[in-house]
DNA sequence: GGCCCTCTTTAGGGCCTT
């Protein structure tokens, strides 16, 4: 059982930008407004960040994309662009999923420990050859560590070894999939674990948020993880979006119709931002969505965490008690 | 496929994800 602690100072007022907390939120909009520029692929040293020069390809279509370039829009409308920086090793040969690892979140928070500073939240999403996780495959995976700063983003196209029948959904084609460089899932997984793992915090806890991800983004990504003899990470909990544009939409006098992303975004005012159905330029409109959406529920990461996370066991669990019941 | 809603639960339809 999770301690029923609310952390009040998460609770600012509605139309702040910090939801959250005074932490993540905060950090993001300051590092979008410090970097206000769109960079190249080039390394450099931009308001004191150094960056560090990938080491594989990182052409647009390739692994791990390095640069995002996105613009954001906080509640005071401001627009800005910012650039994160993915760093990727793919000389990872090392599986590392510390099941040993001591996760006493429900402690530190009956320590009254500032949560925010436990949780790393990822905002991502997944593209992939169609909605059946039997028979299609993950072509395009994005995450976004919503703490920014450098390496706070993960993105890259994943070769499915099979043919792309749906390239009008996303624009994403067989060709671009199977070139040269392009990971297949068996070997991104040890990877992308310990891009994860290199973000957490020490005796933190990890949130993953995906629009309809109880349905689909998790049970795919379970699917994908299993297929190729790996489980998830026990430590890594979900959350889904969806629910929380379902509580939007009860709120009396709320004109949200649909609980679609675009329906979202358009909801809360929030420009295109790239191409649609593309793996990072829809996490890049949640990241946005979610801000709003706590903010109008005034949810706290401890709300999140206590009445919308889920793990991917349960998740497991709770699918095969169903089809045991029917 | 899973979730939610309802003109419901002994069920069915709509929405959302690619």
């Amino acid at each position: 059982m999770r301690a029923a602690v609310c952390f009040s100072h998460f609770q600012l007022p509605k139309c702040q930008i910090h939801t959250f907390s005074g932490s993540w939120w905060e950090k993001i909009h300051n590092f979008n407004k410090k970097r206000s520029n769109i960079y190249g692929l080039q390394g450099g040293n931009t308001n004191s960040r150094r960056w560090t020069q990938k080491s594989l390809s990182t052409n647009t279509e390739g692994i791990a994309k390095n640069i995002l370039s996105r613009k954001t829009t906080n509640i005071g409308q401001q627009i800005t662009d910012v650039t994160s920086f993915t760093h990727t090793n793919l000389n990872t040969t090392k599986i590392k999923i510390n099941e040993s690892k001591s996760i006493h979140l429900e402690q530190k928070i009956s320590e009254n420990k500032d949560l925010s500073k436990l949780v790393t939240i990822f905002v991502f999403d997944i593209e992939t050859t169609g909605f059946s996780r039997e028979n299609e495959r993950i072509i395009e995976i994005a995450l976004q560590d919503l703490s920014g700063g450098v390496n706070s983003t993960f993105e890259t196209l994943v070769n499915p070894d099979k043919i792309v029948t749906n390239p009008h959904i996303h624009g994403i084609s067989t060709y671009m999939v199977n070139r040269p460089g392009i990971p297949r899932m068996k070997d991104l997984i040890p990877i992308l674990i310990d891009y994860v793992e290199s973000r957490q915090k020490p005796g933190g806890q990890t949130l993953f948020i995906a629009h309809n991800g109880k349905a689909f983004d998790v049970p795919f990504l379970i699917s994908e993880f299993n297929r190729c003899s790996f489980e998830i990470p026990p430590d890594w909990e979900f959350a889904d979006t969806m629910t929380l544009a379902r509580e939007i939409m009860k709120v009396e006098g709320s004109k949200l119709s649909s609980k679609s992303l675009q329906a979202l975004r358009e909801y809360y005012g929030i420009p295109v931002i790239g191409k649609a159905h593309r793996a990072m330029a829809d996490v890049n409109v949640l990241a946005l969505v979610l801000q709003r959406m706590t903010c109008d529920l005034k949810l706290t990461v401890s709300g999140l965490l206590e009445n919308y996370a889920f793990t991917a066991s349960e998740l497991s669990n709770n699918s095969k008690k169903k089809k045991n019941s029917r």
